[in-house]
DNA sequence: TTTTTTGCAAAAGGTTTGCAACACG
DNA sequence: CGTGTTGCAAACCTTTTGCAAAAAA
């Protein structure tokens, strides 16, 4: 169970409501989806872990995108060839081995100084809003092989 | 024109040599205006700027790929809905804007000292390969808008 | 000449759009 | 009850695959 749920005792029905967004079953299930599993996941991903009673994936490509909009939940970046979402409650980062896919987040949070400092520099750019530090390696089993 | 070309005086033709691929006029010409455009670039924006003499879609996809392989370019993470590659010689991340997705490249290399220190801390991963810090924000002329 | 590469056609993902039936508030 | 949401079908766009013709070494 992810933190965000948990910790503040806000059910996902809380949830969708303080955002806007009206209170279905195919969002309520696809949120707690999101806060029992603590990790990336696509479109596929959600469609499968809900098969038992199937919600339909173009429901899901909806509901993700409108859960981004309202900030509920990310995309994180990992070289796949299709989009991973997080909920957007701890800021964290990830580390994807090339090998096998296995995707660890860690916490590393000296790059939002790093990055600000940044700006004076830049001749183009005003604001920074988000950012993306992503690690590729390999994992300990991958490394052996 | 970028640097790898011209501070290391190669052409591209010595540099697919070196790369054990074969020199073809396709490969020349995306190589060359990797070389002259010194900015990320997709597919369609590769085809579109060899437009007059024109080298097919299929082609372009294959050269990337196998340019990517020899590491002479990489990908880039810009959070678009196609594949950006840019050379693979001078260390930098990005900075894109989230509305009108203007690119700024930067330098800070802070972050290979702090990613390394992680791995003592990881109980998944042995080593790190590669990493991408992009960040994303508004650019002088969309903050005003 | 032998092997690799190119271009075309077609298929294969992933994602988006249109629309009627349905459900929340 | 009215508006926003869902599910299904179909379209769309990016990327991949198969194969014969062309080009590199």
């Amino acid at each position: 169970m992810c933190s965000i749920v948990n910790h503040m005792k806000e059910t996902s029905a809380h949830i969708l409501k303080k955002a806007g967004l009206k209170v279905t079953k195919p969002r309520t299930r696809i949120l707690d989806l999101f806060s029992e599993e603590c990790k990336p996941m696509n479109v596929e991903a959600v469609v499968s872990l809900l098969k038992k009673d199937p919600v339909d994936t173009v429901t899901v490509y909806r509901t993700l995108e409108s859960f981004r909009e309202a900030g509920i939940i990310k995309i994180v970046d990992l070289r796949k060839n299709s989009t991973f979402y997080e909920l957007n409650h701890s800021h964290h980062h990830h580390i994807t081995c090339t090998s096998c896919g296995a995707v660890e987040g860690f916490e590393l949070c000296d790059i939002e100084i790093t990055a600000t400092s940044l700006l004076q520099k830049s001749r183009m750019f005003k604001r920074i809003t988000d950012h993306s530090l992503e690690l590729f390696g390999l994992c300990k089993s991958c490394a052996k092989a």
